[in-house]
RNA sequence: GCGCCCGUAGCUCAGCUGGAUAGAGCGUGAGCUUGCGGAGCUCAAGGCCGGAGGUUCAAGUCCUCCCGGGCGCACCA
């Protein structure tokens, strides 16, 4: 909005030059559209001088003074830039302008925990999947990340006018779901006094012995292990239940992940959706039989090879059912957002084929996280379901804290592989920035009470509405860049960049609190009332959007 | 071999569609009390941004090659 309105000034600016014909004329939107940005030496940095300099042959500085002139005298009446300066090599500096400022800062105050809210997503339906882990072991570090960083994705979609949709996509069907059952009730056997081995590709935690310890199959017993089927497949659906609930339980409650849909990939087969998109495929000619196999001719869509949809054994791929997956997503959303494991970016290519195959093109945007790798003292802790040795998601929580873990995960990029140091973090854990954000916000609330004591005898307030030191408007500047912040990560997918505007405000407040005194000599100075009362609205905010608590003290 | 991601301060990471003297936290060193919470504030030291070319007025950012690390390359899910 501000950089909108800065644009609007500097080519303002350069078509008065050309009418007066000093310059000549091209097209300006076209440089002028060059956003921005914030700087260290005024609130906006503008660099519009320089690429002006190839085309016009003057040199930046001389562009800047003809522009800064013609700038300097349409401010004049503008409310929200109160100055404008050019500095060294020709950039051209907006202030902020306090007075206007201090308009913002109400303006916070007015909306509460509505700021930052917008409509630019007009109500359309977004669906955001995140984590899909297979239900075959406990929730692990890796998929942690997945888990709070589409928590907040979505959240931060909702906010800006999108109407979201949160999925988890079960794949309770297929060989590990197999392997599962089979792992269990071999264990449960050996339980039972049975002699049966125990093979490598059967899952090695010990997870999978303590969920057969706890099964009480009364109607079989020694004498019928032979039916040693009959009890794999009563186990399996035993255990897939209870799988899937421990999951549900640990995001919702525990980890305080919200989903809206629990998707089952064998519900796509009960609904006949799965014949359906097969045959949508087929009447599009876009398959073809080989070696008693059914494939999808995804090279034609960007894919480096055709791939298979139905094995030669009669049952479908992970691909097919996920090809018909994404179509009931479609049916009722207008994009979808996919958050994976890196693991999965083979994946990629052939998904997005089907999509275009399909009629979804650009419709499907996947975001693909990189791995967490936990390191304690120096040595990798290797995280494998099928190895069996790992630490759980839900252990780590317990360790650090949901508050901690939450700001941890979300802080970096997708793209960084982390290392994650859990000596480190245990030692670090109170100097956890998420502390210091929460801190900031503990003061506030100190302030805040301090006033509401005295509520009877109400504190004289000061005559000072408008906001003058340095760290006051600091800290506004960074208060009233939230909704702007908000629409980009709507759009970037940055989400680690939330976190980042989290310290950013605490380190703005912590700096104000040691230099300003809002209630100073029994007197509460009414302009720091207001900008500590939208800073704790902006953190509020911020905080839950990132499902983190906002405490009163700490 | 092919494809995707990463390489920035001692450590963990930012650096937004190329723009001013490359930033933060932790760690290290030096300071900060008549007063709203010291889980805080201020300052300092610490960098040939993996390497070499190229494009540009301008490269940590874009292109090519090389080195190092992670992950994929199934009729598994």
């Amino acid at each position: 909005m501000i950089e909108r309105k800065i644009q609007e000034l500097i080519k303002k600016a350069i078509v008065e030059q050309q009418q007066a014909g000093r310059w000549p004329h091209f097209e300006v939107p076209a440089i002028a559209i060059e956003s921005p940005q914030l700087a260290e030496h005024g609130d906006y940095a503008c660099n519009i001088s320089f690429p002006l300099s190839g085309l016009l042959k003057i040199s930046p500085m001389e562009i800047g003074t003809v522009l800064l002139s013609g700038i300097r005298a349409m401010v004049q009446e503008n409310k929200m830039i109160s100055q404008v300066e050019l500095a060294a090599p020709g950039f051209l500096n907006f202030s902020l302008a306090p007075a206007w400022l201090n308009g913002a800062v109400d303006t916070i105050n007015q909306k509460g925990a509505e700021f930052g809210k917008s409509n630019a997503g007009r109500q359309k339906k977004v669906q955001v999947e995140f984590v899909s882990a297979n239900p075959t072991g406990p929730i692990h570090v890796g998929n942690g990340r997945g888990a709070f960083l589409g928590d907040t994705l979505a959240n931060i979609l909702y906010w800006v006018g999108y109407r979201v949709e949160r999925e988890y996509y079960i794949n309770d069907l297929g060989k590990q779901i197999e392997i599962l059952g089979e792992s269990v009730t071999r264990r449960y056997l050996q339980n039972q006094g049975i002699h049966v081995p125990y093979p490598d590709y059967c899952y090695q935690g010990e997870y999978i012995n303590e969920i057969a310890k706890s099964l009480h199959l009364k109607n079989y017993t020694l004498k019928n292990a032979q039916k040693i089927n009959e009890i794999k497949n009563k186990i399996k659906q035993t255990v897939l239940k209870k799988m899937v609930r421990e999951i549900q339980n640990l995001l919702t409650n525990k980890l305080r992940v919200k989903y809206d849909v629990w998707f089952s990939e064998q519900s796509l087969y009960d609904s006949g959706q799965f014949e359906r998109t097969l045959n949508k495929l087929k009447e599009k000619d876009l398959t073809y039989e080989k070696e008693d196999a059914l494939w999808f001719k995804s090279s034609g869509f960007g894919d480096d090879k055709d791939r298979v949809l139905i094995k030669n054994d009669g049952a479908p791929t992970y691909f097919a059912s996920d090809i018909a997956h994404h179509e009931v997503n479609f049916l009722t959303n207008s994009k979808k957002i996919n958050i994976l494991g890196a693991d999965h970016h083979g994946d990629v290519p052939r998904l997005q084929a089907a999509m275009s195959a399909l009629g979804y093109q650009g419709k499907l945007d996947i975001i693909l996280v990189q791995f967490v790798r936990l390191v304690e003292g120096g040595f990798e802790v290797k995280m494998s379901k099928r190895g069996g040795s790992f630490i759980t998601l839900e252990e780590l929580v317990d360790e650090i804290g949901l508050d901690v873990a939450r700001f941890f995960f979300l802080m970096y990029s997708t793209a960084t592989h982390m290392d994650f140091d859990l000596s480190l973090a245990r030692k670090k854990s109170e100097k956890n920035p998420v502390f210091y954000v929460q801190y900031a916000h503990a003061r506030i609330c100190s302030i805040m009470k301090k006033l509401k004591i005295k509520k009877g005898q109400a504190k004289p307030k000061s005559n000072e509405t408008e906001l003058n030191h340095p760290a006051e408007l600091a800290l506004a500047k960074e208060l009233i860049k939230f909704p702007d912040l908000l629409l980009k990560i709507s759009q970037n997918y940055e989400i680690h960049r939330l976190p980042f505007y989290a310290v950013e405000i605490a380190k703005k407040f912590h700096n104000f609190y040691t230099q300003c005194r809002v209630i100073d000599q029994g007197e509460v100075n009414q302009a720091r009332l207001e900008l500590i009362q939208a800073t704790q609205v902006v953190l509020k905010n911020v905080l839950s959007l990132m499902g983190v608590t906002a405490p009163k003290k700490m």
